[in-house]
DNA sequence: TGCACTTAATTTAGGAGTCAAAGAAAGTTG
DNA sequence: CAACTTTCTTTGACTCCTAAATTAAGTGCA
């Protein structure tokens, strides 16, 4: 109740003008004519606006389609020869960054890993990185129409800054200014789970979906919340926190000072960690032949169990079981529709997936369980890219 | 990405005339020049949408304020004295109904006890409320606007129905049509904690928050969650079953099948269970000299504790541990601006909030906590009509 | 091949709604 | 009481959509 505005002519044209772009990103290639038909706008409002979309080159003409008895239809799409976003995914030890035309392809990418972590190094890492993505395709920034960006921890996506990210130990760090005076494009920035949840939402799994929840589990463990069709962020830019929530009443320590949330169980440290506990108390495992204890990672563990490795099958398996838990709360609390899980741990196979679906289907409540999908995300290795880009793309197709 | 709609005049129009009445609402009695001032929009279409208004009876000139040097404005205010609704409190054991304003003031309220759960006898309580609370007022319904009800369980807002009722063994239940046929007018239902939460974001402490959530702690546990300024029902209707989220791995069974729910912790039964079997402990209580066992409420373990009784303390302590647990988990995944408590457990005052803060500030992310208010509604008893009447009054002001 | 019918896209005339400017109504101030 | 202010309405222009007519380009059958 506070923000009351009033709408004008521009707002109609602008809505149907989304409606079109969105109905040739949904449909195309599609004619003037199947487009009036789709949103139940009129012929001549349709070739008006396309009109217009042709002149600033949003949109193309790709030939003529099949008569169905009349003049043959020229079909529409989108522009993706001159659409194009760059989405930086701003990792803990690296930054990977992408060329993406509006159809979400990727047509460049690369990864530059940093040494330190100040924001100097950082900043530069990703300059070099967007420098390179562009070269070849498009170096004068003709077609770039802005750059998006996934960072982890708190972001104030109104005022471009990093509100607070761990990894990094930054406060208050103001990104986007520094790029858009850069590369003269707009910038924007969100938190690293929430623009993974959009690069499904616009080219993964979650295309239909109205509301889902992407759960990214690596180092940390944080969520990305879609609602309605759109990114919810809550409050103070703190949805989604779900690594702190408590999950068991064991006594393990989380970073954040409290014990038993979902991160100290389930992060990748924490598979780490009890891995090495179980050792510790005698367990035996092929692992421990293969590495140093300082050299055992997540991944190792995945592999070793996949060769049949017990106690690394069993330190997966509660993984799982813990995940579970907290997606059963997820689930309990927003009822999505589907629940895409990203991260390093998203690799760890059936070990992972089974016992969350056992947990799961004790825990939750019949009913928003039933057709929950739970799963990898269809990007995968570049969900972090696309979705940053995506921050962009959404752009184009919003009032 | 499904729906893709178009948008025409008629829309500016419908945008503007609630952009009006929701300026009249927040700030009348108010000018049509300062309605113009407010929203930005031309004085010559305020006065022509104002003239519509007045036209449909959806507002009123109540007199004529102060001069500023020139003309004395001619004052407007939403129509009270012919816009009422009619909200249905559907409780466990009895229908609480008001006739109410269109500015949320209860101008008639009637509670009717029913002694069975069948589908007959409660239908059969709600017709002859709420024939009561309109018989003195406006007999013949011409000013009723619509008549919205809040009852428990799992509803679908879009067929009416009851989906699921667990206290009244009800499943599939349809309860709009049959309320609709009976008087006429639009009938909206939606569940009993939702309600509530839209009460209070209409006319209790939520009315400036965008993002809030309020906690019904009585017979059952739930939610309902505002978002965007917007209730959020989740992807079948379930959003906000936060009554079975495990908090804890305590071995306490929860009549949903499952063990550790904040219901089988927090609920007016869990409560006199905990107290019961503290005294099968050897505990010794005041209480039990007051009451038989089986005559021991949660409002009765309240009165003793204010009176010293050690045990009840205790065990309302314990209560508000673990709800402060569960606002935890909540506050982390929405980040919310406010939590507000409804239900029976809200009235056991501050040995349960204070608890529940000391749980808050040491299990909530800090950045998460920020601002974040945690109380008893505004509405207090009221919440659950008025909400259910602002299921209509809602509409007046939507697109 | 030619004519009737279809379908696609554009042009034209008209209507609805907002806006800016001017005017009418009703006050205040010195 | 004249000059200025403020409130509200009227008027005409402008924008954007719609319906109908027109142009463009097919198909299909005799």
């Amino acid at each position: 109740m506070k923000t009351i505005s009033k709408a004008d002519k521009k707002l109609i044209k602008k809505i149907n003008t989304v409606s079109i772009l969105k109905t040739i990103r949904e449909y195309g290639p599609i004619s003037r004519a199947d487009i009036s038909k789709t949103i139940g706008l009129n012929p001549a409002t349709v070739s008006s606006i396309v009109t217009n979309l042709l002149k600033n080159k949003s949109i193309k003409e790709v030939g003529i389609g099949k008569s169905s008895g009349g003049r043959k239809p020229v079909l529409l799409e989108l522009n993706s020869d001159e659409l194009y976003v760059v989405g930086v995914d701003v990792g803990i030890t690296k930054v990977t960054t992408g060329l993406i035309n509006i159809n979400g392809n990727i047509l460049n990418k690369t990864t530059i890993d940093f040494k330190d972590k100040t924001v100097e190094t950082i900043f530069e890492a990703i300059k070099s990185s967007i420098y390179e993505v562009i070269k070849e395709h498009d170096k004068n920034f003709n077609n770039v129409i802005g750059i998006g960006m996934g960072v982890h921890g708190l972001i104030d996506t109104e005022r471009g800054m990093s509100i607070y990210a761990p990894a990094f130990n930054w406060n208050n760090v103001n990104i986007v200014d520094t790029f858009k005076k850069e590369f003269n494009v707009p910038v924007l920035i969100d938190n690293d789970a929430r623009v993974m949840a959009l690069g499904e939402k616009w080219f993964g799994y979650a295309k239909n979906s109205k509301n889902f929840v992407l759960l990214n589990i690596g180092t940390g463990v944080g969520a990305g919340v879609f609602i309605n069709d759109a990114l919810y962020r809550g409050n103070n830019f703190g949805a989604g926190e779900v690594g702190h929530i408590k999950i068991t009443d064991e006594n393990i320590k989380c970073r954040c000072g409290r014990y038993g949330c979902l991160e100290a169980m389930v992060s990748g440290r924490a598979i780490v960690n009890r891995f090495i506990k179980g050792l510790e108390k005698g367990r035996t495992s092929s692992l421990k032949d293969r590495l140093k204890t300082s050299d055992i990672t997540s991944l190792e563990i995945y592999r070793e169990a996949l060769k049949g490795d017990l106690l690394s099958i069993e330190v997966l398996k509660e993984t799982g079981k813990y995940i579970g838990i907290g997606i059963s709360t997820i689930i309990n609390t927003l009822n999505p529709s589907m629940i895409l899980i990203a991260g390093g741990v998203s690799k760890a196979g059936d070990f992972i997936y089974d016992e969350i679906q056992n947990t799961i289907s004790k825990k939750s409540m019949n009913n928003n369980l039933k057709n929950v999908y739970i799963g990898e995300t269809k990007l995968k290795d570049n969900v972090g890219i696309v979705g940053a880009g995506s921050l962009i793309i959404k752009d184009i197709f919003s009032i």
